[in-house]
This record gives structure tokens, sequence and C-alpha cells, in this order.
DNA sequence: ATAGGGTTAG
């Protein structure tokens, strides 16, 4: 080892400024520097004994760093800096603070960043940067207030990410603060330093204030055209973000993937398919059609358009599993009602042990939530107790609207109960699920205890209340309620005042509905005339029911269910002719009634049935058991109302036609395939029809068995002879 | 020496 003592000196020149700075310990380290300059030369060949005084450790350990690809090269690296007296280098802190940060090892960075003694900005701004890009924002504020505290001024790199922190908490006044700073300090011309500005307002959605910074800025570039963009899309301004793109164009601003990111996010949410497949031209024609984030933009576009073949192949495209693209197509196939294919693809995710988040799981249990079985409901609700997500409120939120979606509002209960840290949107779902099943009292009972947990209501809580009153016909308490609503300052929405008419209705106060409706502040929709028209039929008032459903044609002239409601009216009223009328009126304009089919649960497997369905293996015992049902139902003295639907068949066709209603079907099929005393579990697409509503109420007493029915619009439990909803539905 | 904007959602 040449280790002669002029070599010693002539090693100490490299650190000759940072000597006078630490000499005592460049003293300490003299024999461990020779050491380190083996090493050296093991690494380097610009590191031999001739040109050593000269060697350029800056570039020699940055050339090193940028190689690592790995947190232990790091920290081979920093122990280096230690022997080699050079730990206190601002220079190669920030390097390896920064590829620290890149490799995600942002605890391993923070390490290196608190065994530096004197950090200058650029160590602040690589250990700041580190917190703010993997969203770690309250870290990233309290290292900014450190830093201030410590008297070093924030520079034009160290701002953007401390208002990507701020907006990502999000925390307002914060960064009001650095706003309010970044006056003071001069940057209102630095562009980058305005543009995080400008996503900041967006994200906390002030986006006027970003409107004003962003045309305060001379210089726009891309970014901040789209963090406008985004800023709009994320407020739920789609189509002022779709035409701030089209002024960007105009300016002749090239967009980036980024930008068209947000752009696809402002189509999706329009749910513009024909722009939204143009935007996707624009993609492949720049090129960019690989770009993996894209790619994902692209895909939850066409899965929210409900054009879920599309986003499927795009999904498929997709080599590298990622978490959000995965989510996007569960959640599509979820909104779209494709809802066994998310659960096909949750749990397809779960055996190939790609990660979840809260995200999966709440679409996985909004498509169980559809499914509506009760079976899979359970399984769901096992694996999220067993997973990280138990404790996540949005997820449990979720639980609770499916298990009340599935028919078992008493295990929404056990999930409500705990769920730690109620906020309003857990109690709410709650509330609507006992609203659902017509349990109006348990409702109020929970609302009461709501406000004693001082939590403050929202619409949804009002909406939720106000169908539980509905279904249990409390409507005092409605009315009360619905009053209540502006004390908490919540301005009542369509389907509160479609609520209030109901209500009203219900009691047979048609004229007062009616005037109710005159005297709304905004323009009454179809949520608000269809409450009337079912009032209506069920008061057989016709005149009126006649201007509701005029006003629900010229409203929506294409949706068959309100033809079907008017018909139901005259015909509850028995005007045939009328009904007649509806009928031709119908078939003028090629509608036709939407074809009703059951869903009854057997052992977790759904089993669908169709009017007069007789493609079932085990049919004709259906039929058989069907039969005897019907035999039972005419001693027990059960006349059906053979003109109430719409058909037109003769007086012997439509009595068998009634009788093989798709739910019928199912009953028999669940009596023959459950034991003895079963609850049956039936789901339906259509409202139920009041024929076999009055036949079910009976079957429920003459075969002892409590069925619970989810029509279109609400849950039905028959027991003993009644149902939970009144007859009122 | 270092940067900024975006996607899934009860």
């Amino acid at each position: 080892m040449a280790s002669s003592p002029s070599l010693l000196t002539k090693i100490s020149h490299p650190f000759h400024s940072l000597s006078s700075l630490y000499p005592t310990k460049i003293t300490l380290f003299d024999f461990a520097t020779v050491q380190s300059f083996n090493f050296l030369k093991n690494f380097s060949s610009n590191a031999d004994s001739t040109n050593f005084h000269n060697f350029n450790f800056d570039s020699f350990f940055a050339n090193l760093i940028d190689n690592s690809s790995q947190k232990t090269n790091l920290e081979q690296v920093h122990a280096k800096f230690f022997l080699l007296g050079i730990h206190q280098r601002g220079f190669l802190i920030t390097k390896l603070i920064n590829a620290a940060v890149n490799l995600g090892e942002i605890g391993y960075a923070r390490k290196v960043f608190d065994e530096f003694s004197d950090p200058d900005v650029f160590v602040w701004n690589a250990v700041i940067r580190g917190y703010s890009k993997y969203n770690l924002f309250a870290g990233a504020i309290e290292l900014y207030s450190r830093m201030q505290v410590l008297w070093v001024s924030p520079d034009g790199y160290t701002l953007p990410h401390v208002l990507k922190a701020c907006g990502g908490l999000p925390c307002l006044k914060m960064g009001q603060q650095v706003h309010g700073q970044i006056f003071r300090l001069g940057f209102e011309k630095d562009v980058f330093v305005q543009n995080g500005v400008v996503a900041f307002y967006a994200k906390c959605g002030k986006i006027a204030s970003a409107k004003v910074v962003f045309e305060r800025l001379e210089i726009r570039n891309v970014v901040s055209w789209t963090s406008m963009i985004s800023g709009y899309a994320q407020n739920g301004q789609p189509i002022e973000a779709l035409r701030i793109f089209d002024e960007m164009r105009e300016m002749g601003v090239m967009p980036d993937w980024i930008a068209l990111v947000s752009v696809i996010r402002a189509h999706t949410d329009v749910e513009d398919l024909e722009h939204g497949k143009s935007i996707h031209s624009f993609v492949i024609k720049m090129g960019l059609e690989l770009e993996s984030d894209l790619l994902i933009a692209l895909t939850a576009m066409y899965a929210k358009c409900g054009q879920v073949m599309v986003a499927r192949s795009l999904f498929n495209q997709m080599k590298v599993p990622n978490l959000i693209l995965w989510n996007a197509m569960i959640s599509g196939y979820a909104k779209n009602g494709y809802a066994d294919e998310a659960v096909k693809l949750f749990r397809d995710m779960i055996s190939r042990n790609i990660r979840t988040d809260s995200i999966t799981a709440r679409s996985a249990v909004l498509a169980c939530a559809q499914v509506g079985s009760f079976e899979l409901a359970r399984w769901m609700d096992n694996y999220i107790s067993k997973s990280e997500h138990r404790d996540d409120i949005f997820v449990n939120s979720a639980l609770i609207d499916m298990y009340a979606k599935c028919g078992n509002v008493d295990m929404a209960r056990i999930v409500f109960d705990r769920t730690l840290d109620k906020d309003v949107v857990v109690w709410s779902a709650m509330i609507v699920g006992y609203g659902l099943h017509g349990r109006g009292r348990e409702a109020l009972d929970l609302y009461q205890l709501m406000n004693q947990a001082g939590v403050h209501p929202n619409d949804v809580t009002f909406l939720g209340l106000l169908t539980a009153c509905n279904h249990s016909g409390l409507v005092e308490d409605g009315w009360k309620l619905f009053h209540c609503m502006k004390n908490y300052g919540i301005e009542p929405r369509h389907q509160h005042y479609a609520c209030v008419v109901d209500l009203l209705g219900r009691s047979g106060y048609l004229d007062q509905a009616y005037d109710f409706i005159m005297n709304m502040p905004i323009e009454p929709g179809v949520s608000v005339w269809g409450a009337l028209l079912s009032a209506c039929k069920i008061h057989r008032h016709v005149t009126l029911g006649e201007y509701a459903a005029e006003r629900l044609f010229s409203l929506e002239s294409y949706n068959t269910g309100h033809y079907v409601q008017l018909s139901n009216l005259y015909a509850y009223a028995r005007m045939w002719d009328r009904v007649a009328k509806v009928r031709v009126l119908m078939r003028e304009k090629g509608l036709s009634k939407d074809l009703g089919y059951s869903l009854i649960e057997i052992n977790g497997k759904l089993e669908a049935f169709r009017v007069g369905d007789k493609s079932h293996p085990r049919s004709k015992e259906i039929y058989e058991e069907l039969e005897s049902l019907e035999r039972r139902l005419k001693q027990a003295g059960f006349v059906p109302d053979t003109y109430s639907s719409l058909h037109d068949l003769n007086d012997e066709e439509m009595e068998e036609t009634l009788c093989n209603h798709s739910e019928r079907l199912a009953i028999a099929f669940g009596l023959i395939s459950t034991a003895q005393g079963t609850t049956l579990r039936i789901t339906k697409n259509l409202r139920a029809c009041i024929n076999c509503h009055s036949a079910t109420k009976l079957i429920s007493k003459l075969v002892n068995r409590e069925i619970i029915v989810r029509d279109a619009n609400r849950f039905h439990h028959f027991k003993d002879g009644v149902c939970s909803c009144g007859d009122y539905w």
C-alpha cells in the first residue's frame, strides 16, 4: 500500500475549502482517508496515484449516485462520505436525497437529511420534494415551517412543492399564507411558482381565485393551461374545462399527455362519448397511445360512458398491473350494471395478489350492492373486515348501503355500529337503509342520535328521512322534517320536493300536493310529476293524473314507465277505453312495456325468471307448485284483479298470465328449493304489480314464510299476510 | 445541483 507522507498531504488537498470549515474532522479521518482512496481506485480509473490531487470528488460521487438502483448502494456511498469527511457537502447530500426520493425511499431520504447539520436551500428543496412527491403533505409543510424558523429563505424550487402540499391536504389557510409570502418574495413573474398557485386554488375549490392568478400571468405554458383545465374538471365544471382547452388550442399551445388526461377526465364527466372518441384519435395522432396514464384515463372514459367492451380491450392492453386502471375498470363495470363482471375482476385481483386500495374496495362493494345477493354481500363483508380497509369510513358506508340493498338492514346496522368516527355519510347511509325498508321509526330514532353526536345533517340525510317517512306513512314527521331543512341551511332539491308530493299524495291531499308543486322555487322535474301521478293512481284522481302524465310525456316522451303508470291509473279507475288509448299512443311511439324479470337467491346463487318462463330445468315442478299455490289462494278467498295490468288478452289468458308473473315463478322455485321457514329473497326490475303484491301477502301467511322483495323502488317485507309498505308504493 | 400540471371515488 502506497502510504508515504507526501501522499497523505496531497490527499487532503481536494478538501481544502472544507477543511477550513471542519478542520478537526479532516485530521481525525486521515487514516480512513487512505483506506477510502483504495476504495476509489476500485471504482474509478482516474483515481490513481498520479492525478488524485486533481480528483473531482463531486463528479465522481454524483456519477456513483446516479447509477445507484438500490437503497443499499446509497447507504454505501453515504458511509464513504463520512469516511472521507465530505458528509457535509451540500451538493452531494442533495444528490443523495434526490436519488433516495426517486427510489421511493422517503424514510431513508429523511434519515440522510437528519444527519446533515446545516442544510442549505438545495437540501431543503430535495427533502420537501420527497414528501410532496409521495403525498406526505403534512410532512412537507412541517419541514417547510422548520426551514423558515432556521431562516432559510425558500426559492422558486421550494414553493411549487409547498403549494402542492397545501393543495393536496387541502389547507386553504396555509396556502394563502404561502401565496402572501410569494408576493413578498417577488415571485409573481415566476411561471413555475404561479402555476403552483393556480393548481393550489383549484384543488381548494377556489376556482375563481385560480382564474385571477391564471389571467394575471404574462407567460402561460402548457402547465398553466393544464392547471386551469383540471381545476374546472375537478370542480364539477367539465364544460368550462373543455372551453379552456379549446382556448388553449386557439393560442397554439400544444397539449402534452398530462393535459390530455385532464381533458379526457372532463369528457368522462359529461359522458360525451363522441368528443371523447375524437380525443382518443387525437392521442393516437400524437403518438401518445402507449402512455400508460392516458390509457387509464381513456379506459375510465369508455367505462363510464357505458362502453365497457371498449374499455375492457384497452384494459387488456396494459401489460403491468396498475391499481388505478383496475379500479377504473371495476367501477366502470359496477356503474353500468355489469356487477358480476366487477366482482369477478375484484376476485381476480385478490387471487393474483395485486394490491387493492380503499377505492377498489368501495367499487367492489358498490358492485355487490347492485347484484343484490345476500350471500355475496356476506362474503364481501367478511373479506373487508379481515382486510386493511376495515376501518375506512368510505368503505364502511358502502357496506352499509350494500347490506341495505341486499335486503338485510340489520346486518347494515352491525356494520354501522362497528364503524368508528362516523361521519355524516355513514349516518345518512344507515338512515337511507331504514327508509328503503320502511322502518321509518328507526330512521327517526337514528336521526336523534345523530343530532346528539353533533353530526350535521346534509341533503342526503334529509332525503333518507323523508323517504323513510313516506315508506312508513309518517306523514306529519315528514312534513316537519322538510321544513326543518332550512334551519340547517340545506336547499331542497328535486328529490326532496318529490318526497313531499308523495307524502301529501299518500294521505289523499292531492290538491295540496298540486299547490305545493305550483309554489316550488325550482322548476318541477320528472321525479316530482312522477310522484304526483303515482299518488293520483292510488287515489284514482284521473284529471290531475292526466295533467301530471302530460308533463311527464313532455319531459321524457320515450320513457315507457310513465305510459304504464297512466294506463294503470285508468285501469284502477276502470276506464278501459282510455287504457286502450294509451296502448295506441305507445304503439305509435314504438314503445313496448319493459319485460319484467325476477331474481331469487338460492344457496348464494341467483336464478332469473321472466314472465311465463319455462326454461328452468325444474320448470315442471315449479309450475306444479304454482298451481297448488293458486288453489290455496282461491280457497283462502283471493280474487285477482284481472284488469289492472296492461295486456290485450281475454280474461282466462289474462288470469293465467298474472299467475305467471316472474316473481310468482321465483317464489314457487324458492318454496321447492329451500327448507321450511327459510326467508325468500327476490329482486325484480319493475315495481310490484298490485295482483302479485296482494297474492304475495297471502302466500307469506299460507306457507308461513318471510318473503323479501326488492322492486325498482324499495323493499317489501311480506310476513303473516301483511307487507311492510302498508300497500302504498 | 433541484421543478410545476393529471387519472380511479361513499
